[in-house]
DNA sequence: ACGTGTGAACCGATTCACAGCA
DNA sequence: TGCTGTGAATCGGTTCACACGT
């Protein structure tokens, strides 16, 4: 049970502070890149639309990471951030459904920067079962519940059609997957404890298309 | 200006309440395909994660649209959500960047529930420019400034590498788009009015393997 | 009696306003 | 002085509790 200070910290911190630290690490990091060595908090927010003050109270929740009157050192700033997010260790994924969409997230290459790793892929099709795509080799449904316990692999993501989701994702928990990003669209109906992201295209669009026709 | 009676109400509406309205109605379509003439507020929230207060608050903002002591009528309740969303009118979009992502996009079916159609497509690659996916032909960039305010279509799809996103959604509202999805792990930059969605996938990823691991 | 409809209470997250330190 | 760090005020949205109509 032994943790160190800042995650000891008993605040709770909001979620949505967690979906901004990931994308303040990937700009932080494209900074360095640009020969960058400080940043002011007003600076990073020129690139999201968020505040300054959004940003500093986000960092707020694990502790202090800038100079005062100065900015942030990126290098400093970003191992802290990769520190809370835990990206020292690569994360481990499963993704079931080889499908256009399914196979457009195999070869995505903005995973790489969280050091996100799909490293294994499951269908049904016959014609792609045992085929190998961006060099993960596509395997049999029927051999998720062996594959994803011995790979030790937490995190799931479903791109199958919406009718074989809940199932699907059913069986993934019995597989002892802990979170699931969902593209299909319907919702999931599971154990509480277990995380489910949605990504609803369809209904995305929808809104746009509501508020557009609104304004 | 004349407007009908609901949307004149002036209580401000969550834009959370709307991308619920759409999920609502998917549901609804589904429960009258399986034969459901009526339905209860508790019946419907069976397939979402929300409560059935949340439901009928939600409705509540566009007037009243069940029975008290009874349910709701599939039929009635449908069309309702049609008439609010304003899917009598079909919905014209474009899409920019036909690599895997997109082309994935552009065969998506889950589209169709709401009268949504991808109608033209561009991207820079001459080995795709031309050609016909989808039944949808792909267009050179270089005629986005002419094809979308002819069309006079008012919703896009980004789906380039990042360091183009910001370019073409400038070029996006010099041709009159008000809503912008973007897939591109950027945040845009761009006059308030114009709305944009984010579906950032690795953001998504990395906040779940955040949260597995602090479980 | 039963399920809907809704103001009031509540909660999480953002914004404000300013204290603190280089 | 300038920018960070953070309690306090505020805001948007959800949940609660109950009045209402059939």
């Amino acid at each position: 049970m032994e943790q160190n200070a800042k995650q000891d910290i008993k605040k709770k911190i909001p979620f949505e502070t967690i979906k901004r630290l990931s994308l303040y690490l990937r700009i932080l990091k494209h900074q360095k890149q640009a020969g960058k060595e400080n940043i002011l908090s007003s600076e990073i927010t020129k690139y999201l639309n968020i505040t300054p003050e959004q940003f500093r109270k986000d960092l707020s929740y694990f502790g202090s990471m800038g100079k005062k009157g100065v900015g942030y050192n990126i290098d400093l700033l970003s191992s802290n951030l990769e520190n809370i997010l835990g990206i020292y260790d690569e994360s481990k994924i499963a993704i079931i459904g080889i499908g256009k969409l399914g196979s457009a997230l195999l070869a995505y290459p903005g995973f790489f920067d969280f050091r996100l790793k799909i490293c294994c892929a499951f269908d049904t099709d016959l014609g792609k079962i045992g085929k190998t795509w961006e060099g993960i080799k596509i395997e049999d449904i029927s051999k998720m519940t062996a594959i994803i316990p011995e790979q030790n692999i937490k995190i799931a993501i479903i791109t199958v059609p919406a009718e074989f989701a809940q199932e699907i994702a059913e069986k993934l928990v019995s597989c002892d997957i802990k979170g699931i990003l969902n593209f299909a669209p319907v919702d999931l109906n599971l154990p509480k404890e277990i995380l489910v992201r949605n990504v609803d295209m369809a209904s995305e669009l929808m809104t746009l298309a509501y508020m557009v026709q609104k304004i």
